[in-house]
DNA sequence: CTTGACTCTAACGTAACGTCACACCCGACC
DNA sequence: GGTCGGGTGTGACGTTACGTTAGAGTCAAG
């Protein structure tokens, strides 16, 4: 006979009352934390024993606790508290780390670039090497650095115009013999010397190693590997009677 | 002509070498931050402009910046790094203050478990307060403090078993009683002392309010903003004829 | 031709709600 | 009694940065 003794709250009312947002009790409601009357529409009716349960769920969240857990902790797991405590402590310790390091982080990067010193790690200096890529146009001079820099200098020169020109003559040239000798043999020597001119191209004139790597494996110069753009461009090459026969050729040197 | 001639990786062979997952390609993949080339079955192909650009990605990560804005930096906002810099550092430090509190309030409340000391601030201690609730049987009397508490085990008293029989005893009569009048005049006198009789036995023993609220309502006393149980527990008192009369009798009182 | 290793896309799950969209409910006014 | 306005209900999608299957296709090797 208590049911209309007690002062009820409606969702709104008892959400303004308890400093909460409406979805927040919905949310809360789906999720089983908390749980008010109806009334027979289908209103939630809340009462004062739903506002003692709410401030222990908003206590609770002020320690960053997840609600699942919160669920646990008020509904059976109440001696293990102290243990969640110690674990959600660990937990925030580690993202206060991670936090600080990045704040660091950002601290020195805004005064590397103010004073265009340069930060000790590493990390920092490769977030001053994108801040510095990002707003110098020459930016691939600065990303390699010693060794690896010459390298890339080098390779910018060597992938001149005239040279990507005669890239292009060379394998037009190499369609035209191998279009002309479709049957030969495969696994004959004048297959496999053009083999041997096919893969010198694939293999290209950037084929020295990044610096940036640690350990590359050499990839498939495989026709299968191909990029859909790449094919494109070797449109023009594009005759499948000779992909087969360096195919078959490959296939031949391989046994 | 230069597409066979860089090294390709295959999506894992490109994860391992970057140190991160092949999930991760997928999701910057789809996310437009970092879109290798494709073979013609669909693989993914990443060359070492791709690493280039993951790594600055990383790089970003590493500040806790979001995707969306790596994405924008390294798509066009670069001229703006330092702002977003600036912008990122404001979001942290934030986040840091929260965890910060939220830690201290986890080292204070573990203590003061153990040593059974009092906290200072309101917030520690209404989180010492729920632990205390969830450990000890008695916690409504901790609950409420000082005139609070005393009202609530005033109520606790009073909420007798011979206390709930009596009020079921009194709407038992009141029932029969407004049944043996249903043909009187809703607005009439005798309605009206009936009505008067409802109410109080609705405003009931515990109308007292609760420490622990701010600006309490009176919500509505009103048959459709019961709960459905209290409507089960209201079965023997389900007259419509009953219900109906006291309805027509409060809006004639309203007039 | 079948393995086995690898790849692809699609789609759900995560945490804690915010934000519609659409349908009811309810007291009040005409 | 119809309607208006304000409150309420239930979906259901969006958010962040992927993890984790699941089902299907690819490719080289036995």
């Amino acid at each position: 006979m208590d049911a209309g003794a007690a002062r009820m709250y409606r969702t709104r009312e008892f959400a303004e009352l308890a400093g909460v947002t409406v979805r927040t009790l919905h949310h809360y409601d789906r999720l089983g934390l908390l749980q008010p009357r109806r009334t027979e529409a289908g209103y939630r009716l809340y009462q004062a024993r739903d506002l003692e349960r709410l401030e222990q769920i908003v206590a609770l969240k002020f320690l960053a606790l997840p609600l699942k857990r919160i669920k646990a902790l008020l509904d059976r797991d109440a001696l293990d508290l102290a243990g969640a405590l110690r674990r959600q402590r660990q937990v925030l310790e580690q993202k206060r780390r991670l936090l600080n390091s990045a704040l660091a982080a950002i601290r020195e990067g805004e005064s590397a670039i103010g004073a265009g010193r340069r930060p000790e790690s590493a990390i920092l200096r490769r977030i001053i090497e994108v801040i510095e890529m990002q707003s110098k146009p020459d930016w691939t001079a600065k990303y390699y650095t010693g060794e690896a820099g010459a390298k890339v200098e080098e390779r910018k020169e060597l992938w001149s115009p005239e040279l990507q020109a005669e890239c292009s003559r060379q394998w037009s040239e190499l369609f035209r013999d191998i279009e002309a000798a479709l049957d030969e043999d495969p696994a004959g020597e004048k297959a496999q010397s053009f083999l041997d001119r096919w893969q010198k191209l694939v293999e290209g004139f950037t084929g020295g190693d990044f610096a940036i790597t640690q350990g590359l494996k050499n990839l498939y110069a495989d026709r299968a590997n191909w990029p859909v753009e790449a094919k494109q461009q070797m449109a023009p090459y594009s005759n499948k009677a000779v992909w087969s026969f360096i195919d078959k050729a490959r296939a031949a040197r391989k046994k």
